[in-house]
DNA sequence: CGTGTATATGCCTTGACACGTATATGCCAT
DNA sequence: ATGGCATATACGTGTCAAGGCATATACACG
């Protein structure tokens, strides 16, 4: 028994900051390797070693046109993560609730615009 | 030399599965470290790492009684990954919508069960 | 105070993965 | 066929994070 498939998560997918920019882009419509890779600024081969990993677990798909490829999005990975968190949302409704609707806004347009503060390290040494 | 100060998106956090389990044990109520270890079946130090890194990434937050510290959840990052997947969700409820019920019920009780089948790319080699 | 329990941290090793550079494949046009 | 463009892959490299193990801190109680 052979080949070990490799299982990662959709979690580890999205990990990545050039794929969810990649993911982002296509929120919009499909796009070739060539038009992402001029609109981020990164380089040909990192475009298509990431647009590899998004098509094998599944969250953009692509069709032949001439030359070129045109890249776009599936729904299901995506379904996955909201999965996921459905099992805590009724948690964090209950906290919130207000402020919900508020992040709900939000999100129409941006996409990682989190600032992540401080993780206040205390590195104490002894 | 210095501390660089890791700002690691909450996308990093979840995709480690151990901190999604830890996450998904903190849904039904707090817990302690022995609880989560003795649940989880992990060895204490790699739980305290995690919750560590989850407390600094804010995911969750600790009370003390007397040794034990009690770890429960917060709302706020994972509102951030809802922010996020809230510009997809157009998109993908447009192209589903049995199949997303579906899922929402999976997702009750596991968090990866994914099977990222083969991707159908078909690999010629001359 | 000393012992036990609960949790945190330090060090080290290992493996995964993202990147750069170079090159291969595929398709079009002339 | 030949050259050129668009995209994919191979290979070598560096970085970083997770795990194992040992140990430190903190608290409780006799």
């Amino acid at each position: 028994m052979g080949y070990i498939k490799r299982v990662e998560s959709v979690f580890e997918i999205i990990a990545e900051p050039n794929r969810r920019a990649i993911l982002s882009l296509l929120v919009s419509s499909e796009q070739s390797v060539g038009e992402i890779e001029r609109q981020l600024r990164m380089p040909q081969p990192t475009v298509s070693k990431h647009l590899r990993v998004l098509r094998e677990s599944g969250f953009v798909e692509s069709t032949v046109d001439a030359q070129r490829r045109l890249y776009r999005l599936r729904p299901e990975p995506f379904q996955e993560v909201d999965a996921w968190l459905a099992q805590f949302r009724r948690f964090w409704s209950a906290h919130v609730d207000a402020l919900e609707r508020h992040l709900d806004h939000m999100a129409q347009n941006h996409a990682n615009a989190k600032r992540t503060q401080a993780t206040r390290t205390k590195r104490k040494k002894k």
